[in-house]
DNA sequence: GGGAACTCTGGATCTAGGTCCAAGGCGTAG
DNA sequence: CTACGCCTTGGACCTAGATCCAGAGTTCCC
């Protein structure tokens, strides 16, 4: 698959997937004989990742390194379980922070006169 | 108060209570008579609230509109209640999907002997 | 009154995350 | 074989969000 293909796959432009490469954070493909880079399915897999972490508000670095937890099958079981739970705390915290900003805009449209049934 | 004391009350540059400013996220503050910017303590709960959402993840414009928000006395409840209902649902997507990547990667750790007690 | 510490403005510089060429080489349909 | 579109690299350029000067004026404290 070359690069236009995975792009569009990923829905994502030609010049973002070879940033991604350069910041390391998408694996270099194998080349074609003619240099041109051959991409797997695979590629649209973690192409996709990487966007739907990013877009949570991670940077692009951790969104990397949120991935790689879930595809180092090398490292030791008990390591990974260790970043695993790190990050799982850090979610909860910005979960946790975010249900607070929502509670105080839900007090505001209510004081407005709301109609807006809390869930 | 003096942009020292504001900066150093809310934990952040001097610098960049300046850049705010030059923004329109941050009022103009009254001037002392030789120009010195001259800030209430207003200023130090808006510049908190500003950083505190900015450290959810929300950009400074984001960030700016939804203070704003709270603070806006002559706009029509309604008006205001309408788009905090905007803001909630928006808070409620990505709470929901932060939640999503929590738990998949709780279950990655568990899957890696996890003794991380799902909360 | 002297000096350190603070403030002013304007503009240069930095990182992250992209986006956009230019000049040239492939690949493929007709 | 020729077009036309896709691919290559390198480097310029862009926005957001700061951060850091320089050169000059102001305040504070002893």
């Amino acid at each position: 698959m070359t690069i236009g293909r995975l792009a569009q796959a990923a829905g994502v432009p030609v010049d973002t997937v070879r940033y991604y490469e350069k910041r390391g954070l998408l694996a270099r493909p194998r080349r074609t004989a003619s240099g041109y880079r051959d991409y797997d399915e695979d590629a649209v897999v973690q192409l996709r990742a990487l966007k739907r972490a990013q877009a949570l508000g991670f940077t692009l670095r951790e969104a990397a390194s949120l991935l790689a937890l879930s595809s180092d099958h090398q490292a030791d079981a008990e390591a990974v379980r260790e970043r695993a739970v790190e990050k799982i705390d850090a979610l909860d915290a910005r979960i946790a922070a975010l249900r607070r900003t929502r509670d105080a805009l839900t007090e505001l449209a209510e004081a407005c006169g709301g109609r807006h049934t809390s869930r």
